[in-house]
DNA sequence: TTATTTTACATCGTACACGATATAGTTTAT
DNA sequence: ATAAACTATATCGTGTACGATGTAAAATAA
């Protein structure tokens, strides 16, 4: 444990699959609204604020086009989402959300909070480890300059 | 802040976000070498302990056949894995290291440093991090039942 | 021993995720 | 005003990642 090379090595494959096996279970969460976490995550932001271009979509979750593009347009093709080429600035589109999106906030919001909040973990750790998954988030931000 | 769903929502994308900086930022220091993260991993695996057959290296990695047999396909092609059939199982097959696999743990592992401890991040933080996404990991494996 | 179940690996379809390249529209510089 | 640089989106190629299905071998049950 004392060699910082062993320790670090652990460090991104627990965060790894940390995040593997969060996107798991909200996948089997979100699975019967035929919804993936990528997608999920797309209409937190849009709940969060409506009628964003792409482009800020994509700076939000951290996201090229190269991903956010075809998510779009499968979200678009399930219904979930409007795309509208901007008045303002033509190479640009925005995207809102539909009837159905605005009307599944709430339900969806439920069933993800049904299943987080089945065991009390979260109470306890889930600030402190935010707290340091920031710090390193920008720790790791930094170091890509 | 106090609500547990937006906390939740948040602590999940944290780590989504995480996993991908780190997956990137390997990604950019192992190019030099022809490996991907998740080839890297196998790497790893492997150099703790060679000759494992593909279902221990996915249960050490936490990865299906779906998802690691491909893997491992791209690297016997690109000269990193040998594989040969288990004599006491047939349907079993033994995964080791070549000799440039060998040779490379060295100069691949001071790459790693050179680039993670650039910044002393690591040394005030990681091991109470460590410590919560173990339990986070625990937790959420648990809830898979 | 034979039938059933389980296991190890293979393959397929869908969906990210990224970097590179392309294109049309916008802004900036001269 | 025109050229050059930049920007927003689109597309492509490669590589995960997952669940479902298939197959042959091994273990278990009858």
């Amino acid at each position: 444990m004392n060699n910082p090379s062993k320790l670090e090595q652990q460090l991104c494959f627990e965060v790894y699959k940390a995040s593997s096996n969060f996107s798991k279970l909200y996948a089997r969460t979100l699975e019967p609204f035929h919804l993936t976490f990528s997608q999920y995550l797309v209409l937190l932001t849009l709940w969060e604020q409506n009628n964003l271009l792409v482009k800020d979509i994509g700076n939000q979750l951290g996201l090229g086009i190269g991903t956010l593009n075809p998510i779009i347009n499968r979200m678009i093709a399930n219904g979930w989402l409007n795309k509208e080429q901007s008045d303002k600035d033509k190479r640009a589109f925005v995207i809102s959300l539909t009837e159905k999106a605005l009307e599944q906030e709430k339900p969806i919001e439920r069933a993800i909070i049904s299943k987080i909040t089945s065991c009390n973990y979260l109470d306890i750790n889930a600030k402190t480890l935010m707290t340091n998954l920031k710090e390193l988030n920008a720790f790791l931000n930094q170091l890509k300059e």
